[in-house]
DNA sequence: TTCTTCGTATACTGACCTGTGAAGTCCTTC
DNA sequence: GAAGGACTTCACAGGTCAGTATACGAAGAA
């Protein structure tokens, strides 16, 4: 089996594709905590011994889940910053992701959802969840320093405070488009930095 | 007893005292769902039957738990507001708070964990989350309209976002002060708007 | 004195939690 | 036809969960 602690999505056996797909749906709208290996057994018609045998334990579930929602994300904004040549533009592509992403997930972001339920540092979930956000923020500065920002540090993270902000938008005030608000911050803080 | 959701703060005998301060310390800490009854009785020098007495349940508990959080917080933002006189200052003014609440806050934003945590919209923690979150956006709206913007609910709209994604940053960004970088971004808005 | 309030102590319920053991079936591949 | 991986069945361990039952003690107020 696999001994470390995410899988390969590619060599997934077929019940544990089942497994994992389950177990993000049910994690994504009730909580991590609030989901026992019982209900993700008994929905994805595969007994609990099989999802033992397929994760090994519900943390390597848990981190598997955020995982492969990491990489899903991660390859929706380099398709997005991809699409563009301007450097300018190519800053702003996370937002035109974002606006894709958020209509797809009412429930917020995974990832914040998961640092409030499981705050030890020493938790793969925890781990999986700051690489992710640290990643946007690299690609910020990265981006911000192509477009000739005079201090690309600040403008990237001026911008990751946009997205964080839209992003616990959709938990803390679900009748108003964060996505929309940020990306029009986003637009008036890149004009003025570049 | 006390049968409504959460109760006056004045009133608790001086046991239910040590169990609300023990129960915030721990929720805030662990997250509310890993937080058990047993734990929070043993940790206030109290049995579970005085606890059971006193909140009548979990759930109550974590209603009295936010609304406490939710009334410090709105008299520490109103001290910062009646400090000011200038319509612009008045405006700012939350951003003030936050870096206090921050600096004394690590872990984040209580109401945003707790939506987290707790995705049902008939939870009471749920409720008063929400409305702790509407009460702010008010009064952006409120302060905005009163220093002459030209579109109130879009400046209180992009306010409130910074504030979350200063919140949010405290979580995924826990190297960046987010509240700092947020105050800084809302001084740009609000020159920009009024 | 009697009643109420606030608290103690201990034991308990029934459900649920993550995780394991042991044995056996189905199916593909070599 | 042998081997081995994927999966099943089912029982069970060892704990923790929220919440309850019962009985008692101390203090203040009427």
């Amino acid at each position: 089996m696999n001994e470390s602690s995410t899988f390969d999505p590619g060599t997934l056996t077929p019940g544990a594709r089942r497994i994992l797909d389950t177990a993000a749906e049910l994690f994504y709208e009730n909580g991590i905590t609030a989901v026992g290996v019982d209900l993700i057994a008994a929905r994805s018609g595969v007994t609990k011994r099989t999802l033992y045998n397929r994760f090994g334990s519900k943390d390597t579930l848990v981190a598997s889940y955020l995982s492969e929602r990491d990489r899903r994300w991660r390859a929706l904004v380099m398709r997005y910053v991809d699409a563009r040549t301007a450097a300018a533009e190519r800053l702003l592509a996370p937002f035109e992701a974002l606006r894709e992403w958020s209509s797809q997930n009412p429930r917020g972001c995974a990832f914040i959802n998961a640092l409030a339920e499981l705050p030890e540092p020493g938790h793969p979930a925890h781990r999986i969840a700051l690489e992710e956000k640290r990643w946007l923020r690299d690609l910020f500065a990265r981006s911000a320093g192509r477009a000739g920002a005079e201090h690309p540090g600040e403008l990237a993270a001026r911008l990751f405070c946009l997205h964080e902000g839209a992003l616990a938008m959709q938990a803390t005030a679900p009748g108003l488009d964060g996505a929309h608000i940020a990306t029009g911050l986003a637009h008036d803080v890149v004009r003025a930095a570049v």
